[in-house]
DNA sequence: TCTGGGGTCCTAGGACCC
DNA sequence: TCTGGGGTCCTAGGACCC
């Protein structure tokens, strides 16, 4: 530390040795932290619902422990199924063969997240948070692929299970960790031992790694996509390496060249912090189908409200506000409308979100949302670290009432995502002495797993 | 898996402008 | 002058992720 960055131009793109990149994946996050402040409940089957109550049956599961994964139960599953499977201790007649049922209680975890990410943060120059339990961090300045000198592990690897005993040891969570030279095979590696894994992929074992796996565990490859590759005859990630790029591309578009990539290990996106958000939004289920108007105008009020206030508590004008209204039995419509110019307005919030409701009149409705976006921050930055990102933002506060009609266009910059840059400071590989306190305000994502088998583990 | 909630990015057609 | 082509914005929907 102290010290210089190396003196010269350098700086530029220049980096030609593997970078090192950590995946960081909390186990079962949400059952971890109802475990961390009741301890009684490690080694019971725990289910964590969300928009479930106690003791009622609506929701669904947002996180199931390993142990009642064993009982069928799964992530996203609707608690009434989860119930079915798995009663609850407080009903069973055997409880031998029942679980533990707890409602989510996102601040309690953000809370507990607060604490890893604070170590990730002190572990890394530069950390991406992607949603409450994961992240992704570059760690080429703090260590290395070298090999030690005593045998067959690599610097990269004992930096890692470092990072790991430190969230064990110091938070009480596990977490799975997976090391490779890019952000793309680093995910897929972390998912590849769960609970409590820590697996490494060095630069020159990508393809081999990759090639055995089912195309679904390539990171943007979800259940369409995976179909229509599998009618392409592209069962594994090494046939989808192996195909050909332009036929990949006929059928699924830029996407399909980036997948192509992924599967041949070739992912040169930086790790850059995550921004801000760019679009807030809020929705909420019936409990049943509704057709009545009043009780939707109802909700949908609510939901204005609170995304109004949430966008005023991040600092965030929006210039367009949209519904969502899902039709039994699934039918996801969407509307929007655009304003003049950004505004900071919780009346025209719903006034704007009623309006387009009204074209639903009739329907009925399983389920309502309200979303603005079109985002732009007028607080010229607040604390967090990454300063760059928002020159911009001159403050076009009036209070126009605007019908997005005619023109008056105020011009807003957007996001002009920026390139990273490494920050300079203690290339140490453990001078403790915490960096930046940042946490920035922005949370993001909350949520776990969805699907089968994605994140999360047994305590233990 | 008959379906929770909060996000991101991509596509595609139409409007509008130059 | 006419036509055509490119660029950008808006909206709706889809796929995916956690």
């Amino acid at each position: 530390m102290a010290g210089e960055t190396l003196p010269g131009v350098d700086d530029g793109r220049a980096r030609e040795d593997p970078r090192v990149v950590l995946h960081v994946d909390m186990d079962c996050f949400y059952a971890a932290c109802e475990r961390l402040r009741e301890p009684e409940l490690r080694g019971e089957p725990l289910v964590v619902g969300m928009g479930y109550e106690s003791g009622e049956t609506f929701g669904a599961v947002a996180t199931a422990s390993y142990e009642a994964r064993e009982y069928g139960v799964e992530s996203a599953q609707p608690i009434s199924q989860a119930l079915d499977r798995l009663p609850r201790v407080e009903a069973a007649s055997n409880p031998a063969e029942a679980g533990y049922y707890r409602p989510v209680d996102i601040d309690y975890y953000e809370s507990v997240a607060a604490e890893v990410k604070e170590i990730l943060h002190d572990c890394a120059d530069v950390v991406r948070e992607v949603s409450v339990d994961e992240a992704y961090l570059d760690v080429t300045d703090r260590t290395s692929w070298q090999t030690t000198p005593d045998g067959d592990r690599t610097l990269a690897e004992g930096f890692a299970r470092h990072v790991k005993q430190r969230i064990g040891r110091e938070v009480g969570v596990t977490a799975s960790v997976g090391v490779a030279p890019n952000m793309s095979a680093a995910k897929v590696a972390s998912d590849h031992d769960k609970p409590d894994g820590l697996v490494v992929v060095e630069p020159g074992d990508v393809r081999s790694f990759l090639d055995p796996l089912s195309v679904e565990e390539v990171h943007g490859v979800g259940p369409v996509t995976a179909r229509a590759l599998d009618e392409m005859g592209v069962e594994t990630a090494g046939d989808l390496a192996a195909a050909d790029p332009e036929e990949i591309a006929s059928t699924f578009g830029a996407r399909g060249r980036e997948l192509h990539s992924r599967a041949r290990g070739v992912d040169d996106r930086e790790v850059t912090p995550a921004g801000r958000p760019k679009s807030l939004s809020r929705e909420s289920a019936f409990a049943e189908a509704t057709a009545d108007d009043e009780k939707k105008r109802e909700v949908v009020s609510a939901l204005a409200a609170d995304v109004a206030e949430r966008a005023r508590n991040r600092g965030a004008m929006y210039r367009t506000i949209g519904i969502k209204v899902i039709v039994p039995p699934y039918d996801v419509n969407t509307r929007e409308r655009s304003l003049s110019g950004p505004v900071d307005e919780p009346a025209l919030v719903e006034d704007v979100a009623f309006d387009l409701l009204s074209e639903f009149e009739d329907d009925a409705a399983r389920k309502v949302g309200v979303r603005v976006s079109n985002l732009s921050f007028t607080d010229a930055d607040q604390s967090s670290l990454d300063g760059w990102e928002s020159a911009a933002a001159e403050s076009a506060s009036d209070g126009e009432r605007s019908t997005g009609t005619e023109k008056d266009r105020t011009e807003f910059d957007d996001s002009a995502e920026s390139p990273p840059t490494l920050t300079d400071f203690d290339a140490e590989a453990d001078g403790d002495a915490n960096a930046d306190g940042g946490e920035d305000a922005d949370g993001a994502a909350e949520a776990d797993s969805r699907d089968g088998q994605a994140s999360l583990g047994r305590f233990e």
